[in-house]
DNA sequence: CGGGCGATGTCAGCGTTTTGTCATGTTCCG
DNA sequence: CGGAACATGACAAAACGCTGACATCGCCCG
């Protein structure tokens, strides 16, 4: 699970990061506020945190950008404490929560569980590359509109991989992205992975690149 | 828009009631816990703003019976500051949100039209998804038209996969929403209760998704 | 008060699926 | 050729979910 940790307060962003990765995520962290925005706009992340004073550029305008480019990762929000105005500006850039700093690490931890939770199969639309679909809501995937069965792991795999069709995904990106981070790193779990995944595609839809990775080929034209 | 404003402290009541009725919503106040009961059970508000500090009945009574009862207005709780254990109940009471005292106006008024706006296409008064109708008012299931005895938890899981048909729900996502927060991790109570659900329905309505969770299939036309 | 009954969580056992590992092929490239 | 990167089939351990039996609790009714 990989988030976005975005805090310019050293100390409380090197806090964070700590109990998040004790916690099991995969955590980014960003300090500087388009940078931030950037890393949002271009990778994955599962959730963001994230803190509205930062420099050059403001959190909520990061949040509201990202929202109208159609990221649509839950965002926890922190605002200092009865600074109502940033919340209420929150919720209208999009925000799914927020919390007051101070806060406990056990509460911020609790809305991330539920927060991820709730947004599991959430409102993103289908998509579909070639004849393969795939539904986050349903967490199914379909080649030709026929349903096909695929184990949890197939699935986060060809989901990444189609999420991030048109650029090559390395096969250490995937460890990261389906491992936990003291997975063995001689393992070939992800070839045997991807092996799986195209024999039940039984289409060609994941193609190898020799030395980089893996890669999903959008057609140019569809959309 | 009409509201049901419940607050026993008259000063922060009639603010309330003031910024409400200036926000353009329709606002019935209620002091006492057992008439704001009554009103909620009996008339059909948008949503609700509660206080968990009633006299003659406690909030949380106010809202399980509510909810017992098969009212679905959602319902926003105002809780003291740091109330995290009235938060966790007021999940399990069936609160769509809280809010802390003390709070600003603004906040409020930002909760309640994210609420509204949430819960504008879940109104519906009966659903019915292939022969099982499910009916929230008189807390009654039906398949093929023959009504079926279900016990309280059975009835929450069910109606809580119906409403959130055509997308899968996860284990956790169900034990947070049956189950105290406490709740232990390795229990296997959702796997029984749904396969005594399904005993009872005598259809196959409740499809499993190993390693995802549960998911009710919507057949396509329905609306 | 007390017995009976329904509701509900726990547990252990079972069969199935998932998944990482290993050994062995296969391809690509200099 | 040779070696590195990748593919694939077989295998076994672990995870997962289903089920029947049982314990517990609250509630109703005599």
């Amino acid at each position: 699970m990989r988030l976005l940790l975005v805090e310019d307060d050293d100390r409380i962003a090197r806090d964070l990061a700590e109990a998040l990765t004790a916690a099991g995520y995969l955590v980014d962290r960003e300090s500087d506020g388009e940078e931030a925005w950037f890393r949002g706009d271009t990778e994955d992340y599962a959730a963001v945190v994230l803190d509205l004073g930062l420099p050059t550029m403001d959190g909520l305008t990061i949040l509201k950008r990202w929202r109208a480019n159609g990221r649509t990762f839950p965002v926890l929000v922190l605002t200092a404490r009865g600074a109502w105005t940033e919340r209420v500006e929150g919720i209208d850039a999009g925000a799914d929560d927020y919390l007051a700093k101070p806060f406990e690490m056990e509460e911020l931890l609790a809305w991330l569980r539920a927060i991820v939770r709730r947004s599991a199969g959430q409102a993103a639309p289908a998509i579909s590359i070639g004849s393969v679909t795939l539904d986050p809501r349903q967490m199914r995937i379909s080649v030709n509109g026929v349903p096909k069965n695929f184990s949890p792991q197939e699935y986060r795999l060809l989901s990444y991989l189609m999420l991030h069709a048109d650029r090559v995904v390395s096969q250490m990106e995937l460890t990261e992205h389906l491992y936990a981070q003291d997975f063995e790193r001689d393992s070939n779990a992800v070839e045997v992975l991807v092996g799986r995944v195209r024999r039940k595609l039984g289409v060609d839809l994941i193609e190898t690149r020799r030395g980089f990775g893996y890669i999903v080929d959008k057609p140019e034209d569809s959309g």
